[in-house]
DNA sequence: GTCGACGAGATTGTTGACAAGAAAGTCGAC
DNA sequence: GTCGACTTTCTTGTCAACAATCTCGTCGAC
């Protein structure tokens, strides 16, 4: 590796980027310490760098910043994994709510498109095309909320779960289980039905809930 | 002033805890900008423990940070207020719900405590005790409902308010029109009645909503 | 054999100087 | 008199060295 070594802002956000996608992909173990300057060795920046992006990342709550000790990939408990789930779903009742009133036609349309996917997905047992269309679905029921404030939290705490919404994802019977609660929250969208909308994004949610609980019946 | 420059941790700390304190008490314009060596004189420490600072201000949504051009204190605009206290209410409804079931009986007698000295306060034309009760109240419901995930977004979202929450508090009539409010929601909780608990804080923030829009019926 | 003190190495925290970029003020041309 | 380019000044961004602290391994005493 002759990688020129990234001077900078840009070199930052590389940093930023690079660990993110390192906890999604679960290159980093929850837990892990996370050496500054081996950081900066591997990204090929300096040090002040990674330390304003561990900085970030600590606000985000994905790594844990302990004072003269460094970071740590921050261990998400299930019994943390539920909270973070209560917290989603009373979120997206307030964005489901607001989306099935303000929703543009081409968002319905999509909305729509995305249904009929899932069922192909599903059908076909392509379970990574249907996780695929379950991100864009949440996300796109929040973005025709117009709640930006309601995102940015969203985004946030979808951060946190990664870990468990992939593992959540390969129980076998998942995705036929989640199937219909997903079309529901598209019909109560699409047929301008706040209450309907916001009832499907609630029973959605508990039962992920539901589901995190049985993976780990030991809250630590 | 001759006052000892701080060193390191402790004046990063201070740093922050002194410019929170300025944009509570109003001492720093919103738009204002904030040049990171002026700060560092101020408040007498260096420039790296203000740079640090405003760095966790800006992940709390308090500063905006532009590259190259620096800080300055986040405008928040009539319409993005009533984003957040829409959120408030999601999160907070989720837990006035589980406080209802989960609060001890030592939390329940300090709310209906907290009742009594509302209404004397209301009485006696009290307001900023009024003001003080009211944030202990809020603060209560959600520390009795263990949703600690809950409790961080709320804190946030609360830092954000609290120049809104200020003006809120000094209109006339105010404080008699959300007393009853408040003491339906102690009443839901103490009772142990989860809908009821539920819906009263849902009631109480849409009225906060309301009174948003009054303030300002222009929306930016 | 176990516990505790000591010391070497590793890691984070802090600092000040320097570089790069933006804003403001100045001068000249039209 | 006004507009635009240039220069000056101010401000932020970057870096590498230094200092403080922690961790872990070693050694000795009981």
């Amino acid at each position: 590796m002759t990688a020129v070594r990234l001077t900078g802002a840009e070199g930052r956000r590389k940093v930023g980027a690079q660990i993110r996608q390192a906890l999604r992909v679960g290159d980093l173990a929850p837990g892990q310490r996370l050496v500054e300057q081996d950081l900066a060795d591997d990204y090929g920046v300096t040090r002040s760098a990674v330390r304003e992006a561990l900085m970030d990342l600590a606000a985000d709550d994905l790594v844990e910043l302990v004072p003269r000790r460094g970071a740590r990939v921050r261990v998400v408990s299930v019994a943390e994994a539920v909270q973070i789930t209560e917290c989603r779903a009373a979120l997206e009742r307030l964005c489901a709510r607001k989306a099935a009133v303000l929703a543009s036609p081409a968002q319905r349309e999509e909305l729509v498109q995305i249904g009929a996917q899932m069922r192909d997905a599903v059908a076909a047992g392509a379970v990574d095309t249907y996780s695929g269309l379950n991100r864009r679905l949440h996300e796109l029921v929040v973005q025709a909320s117009g709640q930006e404030v309601a995102r940015r939290q969203l985004e946030r705490l979808n951060g946190q779960m990664v870990r468990y919404q992939f593992r959540l994802a390969l129980r076998p019977g998942r995705p036929a289980q989640s199937l219909p609660q997903h079309l529901a929250i598209i019909d109560g969208v699409v047929a301008g039905d706040p209450d309907a909308a916001e009832a499907a994004v609630a029973a959605h949610l508990d039962s992920v809930v539901e589901q995190l609980q049985a993976a780990d019946p030991r809250p630590s």
